[in-house]
DNA sequence: GTGAAAGCGCTAACAC
DNA sequence: GTGTTAGCGCTTTCAC
């Protein structure tokens, strides 16, 4: 580990002042072409790197991107944080990523080391959509702030997601056309917004359709958890025509246990998932699902940061992306 | 957004000095007890979070990791960057991730970018065992460095990683007692150290125990992969006794595709992983594979991290963690 | 077009 | 136990 190399040592080696270095690298003040050309070629060969830290402390700002996700060990999250890191490195960000575990104690720790770092902008998925309020009022006064996914109920911000109750109508919609009569909702009691939107929908649409709807179980987003539904499920008796399930997790766990106790899917039940994330493919029969737009979330996610970061005071984005339909075996 | 508190705000409203005001903050000097108590409270009542950059700037470092993987969204290396997560935070590290989406000019880039952050260390899974070398020396030159998963061929210095031919000796011994006669390797041909050292274990240990060998099909790790394999094996002819894929979701892209076409695992043909990813619990049948221990990985790697940060002249670490066969219908 | 110098927020060495 | 001050690396006035 060589010492490293300061601005004022190409300068030095340059013979010119340490401003006329800064100058020529940064290329945005009125420096000689030759000048120019020759500090770059010293700075290249010295193996120059600007200390980010000087630089911020000028500056004032970093050109870092904090992002908060429950999981990122998650299949969905991690597909989302992939995402967000390929669209804000084009826009020549760099990305701080914090898992918050779904705690709000944790959350408000992650969010505090963020503003500590003065990122330029936060990206969260927050872990529940009363109790995050307090954390996301805090970080909110240090740095622009975009909900992803779920909101939080009483933070007026930015937003972007998928429209949730699209995502269920359709799904149910399907359900009726397959020929269900009864269903049951099989889910997260984490208070989030996608849960309430979810489940909303859920019971609306399943009204709408005359669909007879079974007591819903509800817990948290784990396959562990889809499989211990599905048992709770079978010892009620008879099981509902199809079972619509709060995220791809629960619902491959749930056909897991199902599949295992001898019924078969479609013939004896329906299961419909949401996320459209690869565990959709990799189960049997594949499931049906709700599809995210990934690529678009993202990109609607960062496109209103940068909106935000360039003016604060810009009338909130409340941005709902429409979800797809992906229709497979586990429901007909 | 209110205007940052700074620590001479604090040390103001104190009636402090800014000297005394940083002491009774950080807690490492000689402070009354009185004045500390006041000093914080002060702090809180202000809001005052400290300018990591400034501290970063004056102390020569920051307290903050970077991590770069190929793919975030891949549930292996999901779940492993959870894992560090958790770990780093507990030895009050904050993470910095970069994803270098396996290409190695990306990761360059990526690397340069923790450089100029001045990252108290580097943890990297090398996107290749060959060309990373370069770009590893030379973030080797500016922060201490461990590789995790992969190793570099040509660089020396510390990693941690499972015992790749351990786990696939435990393989193929298992699937050589159920019966297979005859095997296949389905893996990727990306240059990885992992890569190789399961590849060579795996015709060692063939010859070694008298099973006949079919032409490997090499390419990516992806879901996608594992279908194109399977549809080349069931052109080929007779399929193997068994095949050994390169990491899980080869695995279970294979067995779908296989499925799909009408035979039946594990009773036509005997299917393995590697990873121990929730994949393998999602497909079905169960998948059996090699369980990486990723708590002890993340433990092990952070250690590394830590000793190296101490004293970065100290012996390199090499250390191979054993993996544990997981053993499912997929194969009996 | 270039140089000198101030200052971003913080910690630590040095006084007292 | 507390205050004064230098300086980390950088950008940006302000002179010339």
């Amino acid at each position: 580990m060589t010492d490293p190399v300061t601005l004022q040592d190409v300068a030095d080696a340059a013979g010119v002042s340490i401003a006329t270095a800064s100058r020529a690298l940064t290329g945005k003040n009125r420096v000689s072409k030759q000048t120019v050309a020759h500090v770059t070629r010293v700075a290249a060969r010295l193996g120059y790197r600007p200390n980010a830290f000087g630089r911020a402390l000028r500056e004032g700002a970093s050109r870092t991107i904090g992002v908060v996700v429950p999981v990122i060990g998650n299949p969905f999250y991690g597909r989302i944080v992939h995402e967000l890191e390929t669209e804000l490195t084009e826009h020549g960000y760099d990305l701080v990523i914090a898992d918050s575990h779904g705690d709000v104690e944790r959350e408000r720790a992650r969010l505090r080391m963020l503003a500590d770092r003065r990122v330029a902008a936060i990206i969260i998925v927050p872990a529940d959509a009363v109790a995050s309020a307090d954390a996301l009022a805090e970080a909110e006064s240090f740095a622009p702030l975009v909900q992803l996914d779920r909101r939080v109920f009483d933070h007026r911000g930015d937003f972007v997601g998928v429209d949730n109750d699209r995502g269920i109508t359709m799904l149910l919609e399907h359900l009726e056309a397959e020929g269900a009569k009864r269903v049951v909702l099989v889910a997260s009691n984490a208070i989030t917004s996608a849960g309430r939107e979810r489940r909303s929908a859920f019971e609306r649409e399943s009204t709408r359709l005359g669909l007879e709807v079974d007591e819903p179980i509800l817990d948290e987003f784990t396959f562990e958890f889809g499989r211990s539904a599905a048992r709770q499920l079978m010892t009620r008796g008879a099981l509902p025509d199809a079972v619509v399930c709060g995220d791809d997790l629960i619902a491959t766990g749930l056909m897991t246990e199902i599949k295992h106790a001898g019924y078969r899917v479609p013939a004896d039940v329906l299961v419909t998932g949401f996320d459209g994330t690869l565990l959709a493919d990799i189960c049997d029969p594949p499931l049906t699902t709700i599809e995210q737009p990934f690529r678009e979330l993202a990109r609607e996610t960062v496109a209103a940061l940068v909106r935000r970061i360039g003016d604060r005071s810009s009338a909130v984005v409340l941005r709902r992306v429409e979800p797809a339909l992906r229709i497979a075996s586990s429901t007909r």
